[in-house]
DNA sequence: CGTTCAGTTGACTAAGGTCAATTCCCGTGG
DNA sequence: CCACGGGAATTGACCTTAGTCAACTGAACG
């Protein structure tokens, strides 16, 4: 169960076989339904998780209205460090979109895990400034890129997760409605 | 010249009179013209800074377009986490729009800054904190609000900097042309 | 065969982009 | 003191695109 993990870890740092021990009693396994949530807006954030099955997805409530920012599936950390790392209520949610096999460790456990796996700290670290590299270039493309782009860059760059993920996720990831989205795929099969 | 760096660490942690000539020393004295560049695009940030005078912007330059997603002003630090932390080169790119008075710390001194100061790491990992969540939570209303709640929220929590900044700043900040600032300007005015 | 729900389409509205003309403000020089 | 020039800001006309509401289509399922 854990085989996945460990790969994604060494594929980060070296690990003995003993801290792969360590790793195997820290982290704990956790189902998840489809539609559930893993966070939820207001709640502190104190699971830092590896999936080794299914999809989830981050999202801002706003005045009722979801807006998708990141999506995530099999052999991706999970976390919102914006609440985990200052241990603050947060302002995301992160939801199942399908049934989910996970692997979590609490934030206590994970201290223990920086002390107990050498290059633990460096982990944490590498992991932390790729989180939040991808954030702000995720964020910053709402910024600068039109919803058409954006659509035509998540259909290169995810082909595997746009089979998963209905319209309306898809929709509210590229910035616009659905129906919008809908005359977006059609502008742009027309132009071919 | 350091008063008020020393101030604005101060209320962030604690330092000794000898910490003090430390960071008197580690931090140098930097002019910038009004216009000129602290950070571009390709570069590496190696500086971490404090601005003692002036008014800086942080945009992304996208196909010749400006897009600013931050400012800052007196008392306030300056650096782009998101090159400096990995020491890769920058994506974005940081300039003064008025003439500066600067205090700033290499990369390298930084380090000894961390080593010298007892709470110094204690200092990074909050000030890291902050601008993070403050990033993430700006570039999120890009995806959340809409120009004209994002231009009502500017003038309302800057309103000193509305006055130093031009409208073409503001309204690339915002999100829009100059033009529509002008008749979202416009439209707000007459509602009331 | 009807129900249901996702996705699409149509008609209309609202808002920003674009290009161009105009006005406003401010400093400089006659 | 006034006239002029230049840049910033505003305004107008027109275009494009997303939002909204409602109707329709199609596929899955009992």
């Amino acid at each position: 169960m854990t085989e996945k993990l460990i790969n994604s870890i060494q594929s980060i740092i070296d690990l003995t076989p003993k801290e792969v021990d360590c790793i195997n009693q820290l982290f704990k396994e956790k189902q998840i339904k489809k539609g559930d949530f893993i966070l939820t807006d207001g709640q502190v954030c104190n699971q830092f998780g590896f999936i080794v099955k299914g999809l989830i997805r981050y999202y801002i409530n706003h005045d009722g209205e979801d807006k998708t920012y990141y999506f995530a599936c099999e052999n991706n950390f999970v976390c919102n460090y914006e609440s985990f790392i200052p241990q603050m209520p947060s302002t995301k949610v992160i939801q199942a979109l399908e049934d989910c096999e996970m692997l979590v460790i609490s934030f206590a456990d994970l201290q223990i895990f920086y002390k107990s796996i050498t290059q633990g700290e460096r982990f944490g670290r590498l992991i932390l400034e790729q989180v939040f590299i991808e954030l702000l270039q995720g964020l910053s493309s709402f910024y600068t890129d039109t919803p058409e782009y954006r659509y035509e860059k998540f259909v290169k760059e995810h082909p595997n997760l746009q089979q998963r993920i209905s319209q309306y996720y898809i929709a509210s990831y590229v910035g616009v409605k659905p129906q919008s989205l809908s005359r977006i795929r059609k502008r742009i099969s027309s132009q071919k």
